[in-house]
DNA sequence: GCAAAACATTTTATATTTAAAATGTTTGTC
DNA sequence: GACAAACATTTTAAATATAAAATGTTTTGC
């Protein structure tokens, strides 16, 4: 990769050179974005620093909820999605809206049910479907976990300020309306 | 959820009270952020947008490169570094840009080396290190790929103008940098 | 009503992922 | 040089993830 300047030949003036060996040495944190170069795509380029900005996050959300909780990011998500609907979702429901598939979300289901952590019971008139809720032992876990899981989000982000943060909202709101409204 | 607009009383004209539950039946796409309710802080809610940004865009691409080339993103994600370093990658290096742990990258490796599209040699002056490179096959299978992914993604991220991507990208290294900056 | 299709979920088999322990290797430090 | 600490990698065990098949249940079209 440096060696490319070099084989450019010695038409290459001595401090033009000297600049960008020096700029090289900057160490720089690498991540998925590592892998591209100048010709790669600005929608390329775009897409690894979201997944890399979304990785780091994840990282730093799971280690502490392991640390703190002994707990995981799918159970806190899956627990996080009943807490906000008292009332209870389906199997299915939990599936789209966690966006992992309906086998996922079986397993993970039957691990909080053994801990009595989610009630799981079926529902009159539809012998498919189950209704899952959080029993008062899960809404209680889950109270204290969404504190912390909240303090910790804050943090990372609360290097922007609220217009940053409103800019951003913005224009991931159009990033997922142009991916979803692709056809499958 | 929509009960707390009845427990406001009768004072809330009939107009207003059919235009709200109008809006709410919009269908609009459950996913991550389908838990955030009006007292979540911005920063939960912007990460949940963050989060479902990625997942959308991540299970197309995973979808695609299954179907039309039989690979898994991790093993794209693997040679894709390889190809933008020739000179060759130590696990350790992958694993960092890859952002994953160092047994998934073993894993990765091994699958890859038997399929003969990566290389993976020992260094001469420090036994515990290799260096692993892309063999002949491994580009060509990689280049194929990669045009097939570069289009992928510019069609899921078409819809944003050229302005838009700039502001994201500025935003996006601010909330890694912000990151980034945090002990641990 | 009945058969076929669609649906909701679970099961199965397999692959991926992580954290942590294990295995060698190199680098101080005295 | 010996010995502890740090390093790079692999292995292990458990959790998580997927796709696809299997199992019941409901809906649809006739």
């Amino acid at each position: 990769m440096t060696r490319s300047i070099f084989e450019r030949g010695t038409q290459r003036l001595r401090g033009e050179l000297a600049d960008i060996l020096e700029a090289s040495k900057h160490r720089t944190a690498l991540d998925h974005e590592s892998r591209l170069q100048g010709d790669d795509h600005r929608s390329t380029r775009l897409w690894l620093r979201l997944l890399t900005c979304t990785s780091m996050i994840e990282q730093r959300l799971r280690g502490r909820l392991r640390e703190e909780f002994g707990t995981t990011l799918p159970r806190f998500d899956f627990m996080a999605q009943l807490d906000r609907t008292p009332e209870g979702l389906t199997m299915g429901e939990l599936s789209q809206r966690m966006m992992v598939s309906g086998g996922n979300v079986s397993g993970i289901a039957s691990q909080l049910a053994n801990e009595g952590l989610i009630d799981k019971r079926p529902v009159p008139d539809n012998r498919r479907t189950y209704c899952v809720t959080l029993t008062p032992a899960g809404q209680k876990r889950f109270a204290e976990m969404a504190q912390a899981h909240e303090t910790w989000v804050r943090e990372m982000l609360e290097e922007l300020s609220v217009q940053e943060h409103t800019q951003l909202m913005t224009l991931l709101t159009r990033v997922k309306a142009g991916v979803r409204e692709l056809e499958d």
